[in-house]
DNA sequence: ATCGTAGGCGCC
DNA sequence: AAAGGGCGCCTACGAT
């Protein structure tokens, strides 16, 4: 059982690590395991020497790879392909074996829980990771059994046995072929976001506090001075009432209140709102003005810089198929920063950023999946909203809302008047969003292109109000639309992403950055312009790899910066 | 005290 | 041009 067998490159090698222990290793013909204190290392050498697709239960795995720096590429991460196969996000590698093997989910046994199948004078035999009810140990999915070797190797084998499962799963689905290779590209996509976790994004830390200091003012010495701060600000804006009150303006009720004592009546105080009311009134602009101050103090101030920033590096969690719809999500504010403070995202010195962003990408990958000839032909050139306006006879700018609105879900205004021409000269595409639109109102489940389950929120209004049922059924339409084009470009994107990091590591170019359609890639100086044409090169790879139809251009906007602020 | 929800706003 | 889809994160507030 211990051995060093010869490994294929077209293997599926699962394996299961523990540091100072070894690694435990299963394929279908055999398992072995290697008793060794540094795992990693050893991993690393078998990969450079052939690399199998490596196959792990979890994030816990792939973050342990991305720690150790292991240069994998290729690997399936069940937990990622349960995500795709069965929706959803919220999942355990307990609760992935139980659905796996068509257990119920509802007693999913706990640690610390002893319940009689538990009892260490019970039948089961403690070495299996099985229990006698068929789920998983709930101590060998925490890591805490896995004390020898061969323990490993029988969590190994493990893994591999919940591969074998979920691959007739993906066959069960309309494009088998596209299925197995979205599995295979959103595990390498959780590896990526592993080791940006890992890794994270280099920022000037001189010049954060510069710009902080400027938006939030000097950082407060004490509660004392902190409220002092705030009060100042909430006087730039108080200052414009008569009479003068106090006002809790981070009360959204009481804002709106204030606003009508001063003559205008508003359904909600939102910012665009305010900006229609023009500036003949003082408070409006000094209330916007307030709103922005106060939120980057709030999110993007010192606590923020202290609490994710150090080394240099600003460190959030990466998620490949957080959202619903399967796109990347980051916490600390990776996705959110605004624009005015992108500044402080600066490359090292001897380093540039090359960044990148997909034009237009969701009305391409909208053509790409439904396969609809006109709309294909108006994605040969750089701006696709042109050929479509001279085909509906409208401008650009209506074209745009009218596309947008189509994918969407919008219903009154410029863009339903021209959905009407959208849904003549495009019926495939508009049928095919109308098609997602009935099954989310149905409360049915959709489906990416790419083969992920969107699940429909089975929320049934009880209460019998009509109204409301009827108004839910409409927001499950426009979500199940948009869900469709936005899952899709997700999975596009994430193949654009692991192209760039498997074909970028020669050049230890390093992916730091994924912002839906945006990359942002760390790399030398001297290896700037080489990066830049992998980065545009890798689009017709992944183009090739993942899109439905061959025929779909899609295109990048490529600049090598400095900072982030520079581009677009 | 702790939790979930809502309004609001940053980004795509 | 209209105010539609997604996410994370802030504050306030009511329920537990």
């Amino acid at each position: 059982m211990s051995k060093k067998p010869e490994l294929a490159r077209g293997d599926n090698v699962a394996i299961a690590i523990q540091p100072g222990v070894g690694i435990g290793f299963a394929r279908d013909t055999d398992q072995w395991f290697v008793q060794t204190p540094d795992p990693l290392a050893l991993l690393t050498e078998l990969n450079d020497q052939t690399a199998p697709r490596w196959v792990w239960w979890d994030r816990s795995t792939a973050t342990q790879i991305a720690q150790a720096r292991v240069p994998i590429d290729r690997c399936w991460d069940v937990a990622t392909v349960h995500r795709l196969i069965f929706g959803g996000w919220k999942t355990s590698v307990g609760e992935v074996w139980a659905s796996l093997n068509g257990l119920p989910l509802d007693p999913l046994p706990r640690m610390g829980q002893l319940g009689l199948l538990d009892m260490p004078d019970d039948n089961g035999d403690r070495d299996s990771p099985i229990q006698p009810d068929g789920h998983l140990r709930p101590e060998w999915i925490s890591g805490g059994s896995q004390t020898s070797v061969e323990r490993l190797a029988s969590w190994a084998s493990l893994v591999l046995r919940a591969m074998r499962l979920q691959q007739p799963m993906l066959d069960a689905l309309p494009d088998p072929d596209r299925a197995h290779s979205t599995a295979r590209s959103e595990s390498a996509a959780e590896l990526l976001c592993a080791e940006m976790t890992t890794g994270g994004l280099p920022i000037d830390e001189e010049e954060a506090l510069r710009l902080i200091g400027e938006f939030a003012g000097p950082r407060a010495a004490s509660a004392l001075d902190e409220e002092r701060i705030r009060e100042e600000r909430d006087e730039e804006v108080l200052v414009h009432l008569t009479p003068r009150q106090p006002v809790n303006l981070r009360n959204p009720a009481e804002v709106k209140a204030m606003l009508r004592r001063q003559g205008h009546e508003l359904p909600d105080t939102r910012a665009w709102r305010l900006e229609q009311l023009g500036d003949t009134d003082p408070l409006i602009p000094a209330l916007l003005r307030w709103r922005k101050a106060e939120r980057i103090s709030t999110t993007y101030g010192y606590g923020w810089l202290d609490e994710h920033v150090r080394d240099g590096r600003l460190r959030g969690g990466w998620a490949s198929s957080d959202g619903a719809a399967g796109r990347m999500t980051a916490s600390a504010g990776l996705h959110n920063l605004p624009a005015a403070m992108r500044s402080l995202v600066k490359a090292e010195d001897g380093y540039v950023f090359v960044r990148a962003d997909l034009g237009q990408i969701e009305p391409r990958v909208l053509a790409s999946v439904s396969g609809d000839a006109a709309l294909i032909a108006a994605t040969l050139g750089d701006d696709l909203y042109e050929p479509i306006a001279a085909r509906l006879g409208v401008t650009r700018d209506i074209a745009k809302v009218a596309v947008l609105g189509a994918m969407y879900g919008a219903t009154t205004g410029e863009s339903a008047h021209a959905l009407a021409g959208l849904n003549k000269n495009y019926p495939v595409a508009m049928g095919l969003l109308e098609e997602a639109a009935e099954a989310g109102r149905k409360n049915q489940d959709v489906f990416t292109s790419g083969g992920r389950r969107v699940r429909m929120s089975s929320t049934t209004p009880g209460d019998g109000d009509l109204d409301r049922a009827v108004a839910a059924a409409a927001a499950r339409g426009r979500y199940a639309r948009n869900a469709i084009v936005q899952g899709s470009a997700a999975e596009f994107f994430k193949v654009w992403a692991i192209t760039v990091r498997r074909r970028g590591r020669a050049l230890a170019a390093e992916v730091v950055l994924c912002l839906h359609d945006e990359l942002l890639v760390h790399a030398r100086v001297e290896h700037a312009s080489e990066v830049a044409a992998l980065v545009a090169d890798a689009i017709g790879e992944a183009a090739h790899y993942w899109s439905p139809d061959p025929n779909v251009r899609f295109s990048a906007d490529v600049s090598v910066i400095k900072h982030w602020s520079e581009a677009k």
